[in-house]
RNA sequence: GGGUGUGUAGCUCAGGUGGUUAGAGCGUUACGUUGACAUCGUAGAGGUCGCAAGUUCGAGUCUUGCCACUCCCA
């Protein structure tokens, strides 16, 4: 017997180790049906799961679920990413609790002391995930440093080395001072903020009292400053081109050069040119071959390049201002709105440096990643993200992949003596290959810098399938993959990166779609964030509502192009949903509906078992359309309303009367059909609720084959001939319902109903359903009107019959008279709008015969109605 | 500044290709403990579909402009 309350916490956890231990999630590789292969986003090491990863490993377990049940070979391959910068930051912050610095353990120990942080608390989240109903094939897991892994990094930038898309160049690059480390162009966010603008002006070179005036936002670099430029167009100034300016302070003299960098209309026209500090100014160097004066120390302090040799940058500042100050040079101080860049893990100001970097050459790269998603190759879902893609891989830059961490991929690079770089897989390929060049054995020291954790995610796609091995089973079965799920944030990060090196090395496809979900919100629509205090964890929300309401909630929810704001009345009310099926349930127990085998149910009788059978297999087909459509809230949408508006509300109040009642043989066919829909219902839900419908499929009868590997019902030839005497009963017993509620009938009291107007199979009809009508519109009896409507009756329309219940006394009359006169009011209404219609001649003759047809036919019967309504009136007038 | 979305009931959201009286859940009102379920049932109220013009026999849906907000890129 089920339990009287529906509650999840006493089974989740348990059908889920059930089946993982089982091997449920892993693939029949003997099988010879299509594959269907989901990569897991690899999640950071360090991560615990929140409401976007609730939200995208839903999404992708509907589809796992979905497909296995279609009898497809199928693969959700997890794992985690070992995510350079938040590892090294978790780590180091530990350690910093005991008084260490990673300096003081060295880089081998440093690594070593990851390594055991990653063993004992960096499977937080997968846990999490399971928690969530995830079935991934965990005993595939992978991780972004393991060997196989190791070995596919290796393999492919040594490729790439040797084909000349990875270089080492020194390049101004984003340098974040507190790691110590480049970073890449998206690992940096602009913020605005409101900064100041300092006037100043530097004296002219040999001209006694004359200056050329400067506005900068950054005084202290002027140190670095190599020229000073103005535009040729800038006729207040031109005339200083060519001449020199001197640096106060120091007494460099710089040249004053003519570049359209300077807008005469920006400013005081003229921009001091800091080639080493500023992204712009070094392309200004670049064109009129301007030396590069590096000011800045790795910890963004000042070096001796200038008079503040270890301050930072804000103190310097300061001294720097005061200096000017001194010499009469300062002019004025205002105000500025500006753009800062911090980076994104360190929140500290990014300082653009001159350092030594490695490149992947990206915009080679990107062509062969545009041509597979131009070809339709790889399809993007909503199609709309096609556009960003493109925009962003049309104008890629050079990639900085070198980071100056310790925990990542060590590049494999090796330098000789006079600094000859060899790029092997193994150093004693590397020592085998500097030997053989110089003739001798040379002495090698290894790059200390590491790869961007981007670069080993970027093979996620086909390194998690056994490459570099060519012969892996998992590889041929399932590369190329089929769906990527992923939030659109991350679509620079990874899938454009995932694209380039999936082209590159495996020239193919690294997934055949990219379904793009949107963000995961607060109540009110901000973004989540820990230090807004907004989040909400999906681990306490499954704790209150269940796995399967929360997953519920994200699918249903999930619209193609939109975000999702959370809303917990929504997931209580999916929790809701889960207890009324529960409960379902409960009542065909009670009522000994139990799954007969080999039921047939083309040799059902009933019109009403074949009325729900048919509409159960229209659900199916509706959640079979819509989630290969990726219409994810359509799906779920569907199996709601059937199971609890058309299952619960109507099927099995009707059959009610049929279970309490004496027809064993009836009685028998509906107990199996309502155990055949309900079982129909678990089969279709289980994507989307996996815990209940497993719990109640194991506990309601003894099965063949569990719920996870049941047949997804395909090809269902619909018989839903019944379906019209069906829909004619419900319409029935609504009109009498609004009319009993509309008029104040007590509840209690028994009326008999008398019909008019009726053809000779809706009367059979009525008489058959008869009980059932009686049962649920509380009437005492339903027969066809014999002679005519007695003055005391009052009507109601469903259809084009007419339904009459004489009220004695019962009834306040002049309720009755508004309650007709306001339906009066809406048919005339309906009338009129028919009737400008179909008098408008270019609608008869230009619209399609058919709508013209329908709109004839609502006339007409909108017509009758107001016939009968206003005889109803005319009857009761006097009372 | 460039680009992209969004604006529909009190709230949160659905409304592929234009065609019934624009739907759901929550909330709300009235009634109800009828032998699964009050985490419930029945019935109802509630919308100039952001604004304005246009295309069309017909526009929430297509076009243009405007307003407000979101996000991405500079």
């Amino acid at each position: 017997m089920l339990d009287k309350t529906y509650n999840p916490q006493d089974f989740e956890e348990e059908i889920y180790k059930k089946w993982e231990s089982d091997g449920d999630f892993k693939p029949d590789m003997k099988s010879d049906k299509d594959a269907f292969c989901v990569v897991l986003p690899p999640p950071n090491v360090t991560g615990v799961l929140h409401m976007g990863h609730a939200l995208n490993d839903t999404l992708q377990d509907i589809l796992i679920r979905y497909n296995r049940m279609l009898g497809k070979k199928v693969l959700w391959q997890p794992g985690t990413d070992h995510a350079g910068i938040a590892t090294q930051m978790v780590v180091e912050r530990n350690l910093a609790k005991e008084g260490i610095s990673r300096r003081d353990l060295g880089r081998e120990k440093f690594i070593e002391t990851v390594w055991k942080w990653k063993e004992q608390s960096g499977g937080t989240i997968c846990k999490q995930l399971r928690r969530l109903g995830a079935s991934c094939d965990w005993s595939r897991e992978r991780f972004t440093m393991d060997e196989g892994l190791s070995a596919a990094v290796r393999k492919i930038f040594v490729k790439l080395y040797k084909d000349g898309l990875i270089y080492k160049a020194k390049k101004l690059v984003n340098w974040d001072s507190k790691f110590m480390t480049a970073v890449s162009d998206l690992e940096v966010v602009q913020k605005e903020t409101v900064g100041k603008m300092y006037y100043y002006k530097y004296p002219i070179a040999g001209e006694e009292g004359e200056y050329i005036h400067i506005a900068t936002t950054r005084p202290e670099t002027m140190f670095g400053d190599t020229a000073v430029a103005v535009s040729k167009d800038n006729e207040k100034l031109k005339h200083l081109i060519g001449k020199k300016a001197i640096l106060p302070i120091i007494n460099r003299e710089i040249p004053i050069i003519a570049d359209d960098h300077a807008d005469p209309e920006k400013g005081t026209g003229a921009v001091k040119i800091t080639p080493a500090h500023d992204f712009n100014d070094f392309e200004v160097g670049r064109r009129h071959n301007l030396p590069l004066v590096n000011i800045l120390n790795p910890d963004a302090t000042l070096n001796e390049n200038t008079p503040f040799a270890g301050l930072d940058t804000q103190t310097a500042r300061q001294k720097t201002i005061e200096k000017m100050e001194e010499l009469g040079l300062m002019e004025k101080i205002e105000d500025h709105p500006m753009v800062i860049p911090y980076g994104d893990r360190s929140g500290v100001v990014i300082e653009p440096l001159m350092t030594d970097q490695w490149f992947v050459d990206a915009p080679t790269l990107a062509k062969e990643a545009i041509r597979a998603v131009e070809d339709g190759e790889t399809k993007f879902v909503p199609q709309s993200y096609e556009k960003t893609y493109f925009e962003w891989m049309r104008n890629i830059q050079p990639w900085c992949i070198s980071r100056q961490l310790w925990w990542g991929h060590q590049m494999p690079i090796w330098y000789a003596e006079d600094g000859t770089i060899f790029c092997e897989e193994t150093e004693a390929e590397a020592q085998a290959a500097a030997d053989k060049q110089f003739g001798r054995h040379v002495n090698l020291t290894r790059e200390t810098d590491v790869l961007d954790t981007w670069f080993s995610s970027g093979l996620w796609a086909f390194s998690t399938l056994g490459w570099p091995d060519e012969n892996s089973d998992y590889l041929k079965t399932f590369y190329p993959t089929s769906v990527l799920v992923t939030a659109f944030d991350i679509i620079f990060f990874w899938v454009a990166r995932m694209m380039m090196m999936s082209m590159y090395g495996m020239k193919k496809i690294p997934f055949k779609t990219i379904y793009m979900h949107g963000l995961v919100r607060d109540e009110k629509g901000q973004k989540m964030s820990k230090s807004k205090g907004n989040t909400v964890d999906p681990m306490e929300t499954i704790e209150k509502y269940g796995a399967d309401a929360l997953r519920f909630f994200m699918a249903a929810m999930e619209t193609q192009g939109r975000d999702i704001n959370m809303n917990e009345n929504r997931i209580a009310g999916y929790r809701n949903f889960a207890t009324k099926l529960w409960n379902a349930a409960r009542f065909g127990e009670m009522n000994e509906a139990k799954p007969v085998k080999d039921f047939n149910i083309s040799e059902v009788k009933l019109a009403i078992n074949k009325w729900i059978i048919a509409k159960a297999q229209e659900a199916t087909l509706e959640v079979s359309k819509n989630i290969e459509a990726f219409r994810f809230s359509d799906a779920a949408n569907g199996v709601y309303q059937f199971v609890w508006g058309t299952f619960c509300d109507w099927y099995i109040e009707m059959i009610k009367p049929i279970l309490y009642g004496e027809d064993e043989a009836a009685k028998q066919e509906t107990r199996a059909s309502f155990a055949w829909v309900l079982d129909r219902i678990l089969v279709i839900l289980h994507p989307f609720m996996p815990f209940i419908t497993t719990q109640l499929w194991d506990n309601l009868a003894s099965r063949d084959v569990k719920l996870i590997h049941h047949p997804w019902p395909q090809n269902e030839v619909i018989d839903d001939q019944s379906a019209q005497a069906l829909d004619m009963v419900i319409d029935i017993i609504s009109s009498i319902r609004s009319l009993r509620a509309e008029m104040n009938l007590p509840a209690g009291a028994k009326l008999k109903a008398y019909v008019k107007d009726a053809s000779a199979s809706e009367l059979s009809h009525i008489k058959d359903f008869a009980n059932i009508i009686c049962s649920l519109a509380r009437l005492e009896s339903i027969e066809a009107l014999s002679g005519a409507a007695s003055s005391d009756m009052v009507q109601t329309v469903s259809g084009n019959l007419t339904i009459l219940i004489p009220l004695k006394g019962v009834v306040d009359f002049a309720a009755e008279r508004e309650r007709l006169q306001k339906e009066l009011a809406q048919l005339d209404k309906n009338l009129a709008g028919y009737a400008a219609k179909l008098s408008n001649a270019s609608f008869v003759e230009r619209a399609p015969a058919k709508v013209v047809e329908e709109e004839k036919r609502r006339q007409s019967e909108a017509l009758a109605n107001k016939e009968k309504v206003e005889a109803a009136l005319a009857r009761i007038a006097n009372l």
